[in-house]
DNA sequence: CGCGTTTGACCCGCGC
DNA sequence: GCGCGGGTCAAACGCG
């Protein structure tokens, strides 16, 4: 299996959707729910949730001859734009049990006071009173200032207080009513949103299987078939590109599909007989696609030696030697490249690194590091962290390669980043005739809700993805355009190259996964400062406070919390529920074998969805 | 003693 | 062909 899309399908059990689908759900709404005081005796506040709710095709409640209608009129005309029910939903529940609670203590007292000493504290009468209405129910707020300065309670408390108890009480009633149905409603909610992220995930798991599916078709086909020149030119550099997962770059379907030859082929990737073997296996891995002559020199030892298949092997490296220069120049391997703010010394994203080497490159007085992943052996992953000349508070880690081997759930979150990107760039460079991307072309159309932070170099020395990560300092408060999370337009990726394939469902796919990603790796970059991890344990003191103790469970949660906390995802997570469950057609409509990228915009809904 | 880091040497591609 | 720069290797070193 290969850990591009295997990081990219497993990434999706730790999708953020899920989480959202479950705990962190209502767990991220409960600052929400103690922020109830701040809405305390608004009750306006609160009609409009509970009107946003029923919106949301929710049976209405039953009708409170005592709550004024007025309050849900004008909630009607202030706001109702009709998407975040499932926050609403939730965050009703939570609302109304401590208002449950308030009322229930209240309650308590009124009793006590009724059956001890009904005439005799007087001060007491605006307790008394509070049940009158549905506002004095709300807060105990309410109360005080309703009564307050008026002494006319301290002559009839006695019969009127006693009716206003019992309306308080039916009052009460009927609020658990509400709240019971609130909580049945929202436990639909809930279940429906998890169903969609089930759901999800086997579309997801659908589509990387098809996208194999084909990527080995096309192997198959170009092994096979040398004779259509004018295609091969064409589909040699996805060849080229394909190869490179193994051992390059996060290129997922692509690698996909080798990778996972070489494991169903029985042979350990490159995990060759010793360790001098093994580095020329991942030498050959990363160096296949760097240029011919490299290749040339390795080639003989990997036909040799290693798990690929000689046949294929060797086919693939004829293939890459008919590449033009131009071509050649282009498609080398893709990286991924995170800046983000960080004092430690190497951010902390799950895997395990063992450095290899350090140089001070040109322009920059700070050395650059390069780091292997020893998580498996002979895994060809490799990173190289810098500091940033201009900013030395910026660190600079590029990623490259991609992992023959399971993941932590802690790496997931930077693996997918990485894969999705290098995917991402990849196939939006394939899907250009001429293998070239404009890159500004590319990061707008396939970044669109994320362009701030993510650029994209093809001219680079090797195409490069940049997640910019130092925009914001605190990860948890990343900046959002408005139309990020928006459904994909038809139009969209008409931007791409001529006679590209508009694809805006893998980018979209993949800027969203980046777009989280970017933030969920931020959330780990700040953990890192906390808790030591690789990297030799140089780690600062960390700055952030309780910063969960490297537990992926609380990363998760919040990251979760980060990406849930803004109300445009709840928007947006509406808006692919509607698109997804609204619409029909096959979102796996991936058949053009030289169009990877190629899909529909229903796919692209769900892409939108899945990063989410 | 094992493991990870350091660091100088080496290899290679590229530009002149 | 030469020099430069990027990337990697591997012996030496340090630490637990």
């Amino acid at each position: 299996m290969d850990r591009g899309w295997g990081a990219l399908a497993l990434d999706s059990d730790h999708n953020p959707l899920s989480f959202f689908a479950s705990k962190s759900f209502s767990s991220r709404f409960k600052p929400v729910n103690n922020n109830n005081s701040n809405m305390g005796g608004d009750r306006g506040s609160s009609s409009v949730r509970l009107f946003q709710l029923h919106q949301a095709g929710q049976p209405p409640p039953p009708p409170s001859s005592s709550s004024p209608p007025s309050d849900r009129d004008t909630a009607d005309h202030n706001d109702n734009d009709g998407y975040n029910y499932n926050r609403v939903a939730v965050d009703e529940v939570d609302f109304f049990s401590d208002r449950l609670h308030k009322i229930n203590r209240t309650a308590r007292e009124d009793d006590h006071h009724h059956t001890t000493s009904v005439n005799v504290k007087k001060e007491n009468s605006h307790d008394e009173v509070g049940p009158n209405s549905r506002t004095a129910l709300d807060t105990g707020l309410h109360l005080l200032t309703a009564n307050t300065g008026s002494d006319q309670s301290t002559v009839d408390d006695g019969v009127s207080s006693d009716m206003e108890d019992k309306r308080g009480k039916s009052e009460l009633a009927q609020l658990q009513v509400e709240l019971q149905q609130m909580n049945s409603e929202n436990q639909k909610l809930r279940e429906m949103l998890g169903q969609v992220t089930s759901n999800y995930n086997a579309l997801q798991m659908h589509l990387v299987a098809l996208m194999q599916q084909q990527q080995n078709h096309r192997e198959q086909e170009i092994v096979e078939g040398k004779s259509e020149d004018k295609k091969h030119e064409l589909m040699v550099p996805r060849q080229f590109l394909d190869l490179g997962p193994s051992g390059t770059a996060e290129t997922d379907e692509v690698s996909n599909s080798s990778s996972e030859e070489r494991t169903q082929s029985g042979t350990p990737p490159n995990n060759a007989i010793n360790g001098k073997n093994e580095m020329v296996s991942l030498d050959q891995e990363n160096s296949s696609f760097r240029d011919g002559k490299r290749i040339n020199r390795e080639e003989s030892p990997e036909s040799e030696t290693q798990g690929w298949g000689p046949n294929k092997a060797q086919k693939l490296n004829n293939s890459v030697k008919s590449i033009d220069q131009s071509t050649e120049a282009t498609m080398r391997k893709a990286r991924v490249s995170v800046r983000a703010r960080s004092e430690a010394p190497m951010i902390t994203d799950g895997c395990q690194w063992r450095k290899y080497g350090q140089k001070m490159a040109k322009g920059n007085p700070c050395p650059r590091a390069y780091y292997r992943c020893t998580m498996a052996v002979g895994c060809p992953v490799r990173k190289q962290v810098q500091r940033c000349a201009e900013d030395r508070t910026i660190l600079i880690t590029t990623y490259e390669g991609n992992h023959n081997h399971p993941l932590p759930p802690a790496a997931m979150a930077m693996a997918s980043t990485t894969t999705a990107a290098a995917t991402m760039l990849l196939s939006g460079s394939m899907s250009s005739a001429d293998g070239i991307m404009n890159p500004n072309l590319l990061a707008r159309a396939i970044l669109p809700c994320s362009s701030s932070m993510a650029t994209i170099s093809a001219s680079a020395p090797f195409p490069t993805v940049t997640l910019d990560l130092t925009h914001s300092p605190n990860p948890l408060q990343f900046q959002r355009q408005p139309p990020q999370f928006q459904v994909p337009l038809p139009g969209q990726p008409q931007s791409f190259a001529a006679g590209s394939v508009s694809n805006p469902q893998l980018p979209q796919v993949f800027g969203q996964t980046l777009y989280n990603q970017s933030k969920f790796s931020g959330l780990q970059l700040s953990q890192d400062m906390g808790s030591s991890q690789l990297g030799g344990g140089h780690q600062l003191p960390s700055l952030h406070p309780p910063s969960q103790p490297s537990s992926l469970a609380d990363t998760v949660s919040a990251a979760t919390a980060a990406i849930t906390a803004d109300p445009n995802f709840t928007a947006a997570l509406a808006a692919a529920i509607t698109s997804i469950i609204g619409g029909g057609a096959n979102p796996y409509n991936n058949s053009n074998p030289n169009n990877t990228t190629t899909t529909t915009s229903n796919s692209n809904k769900i892409g939108s969805f899945s990063g989410n």
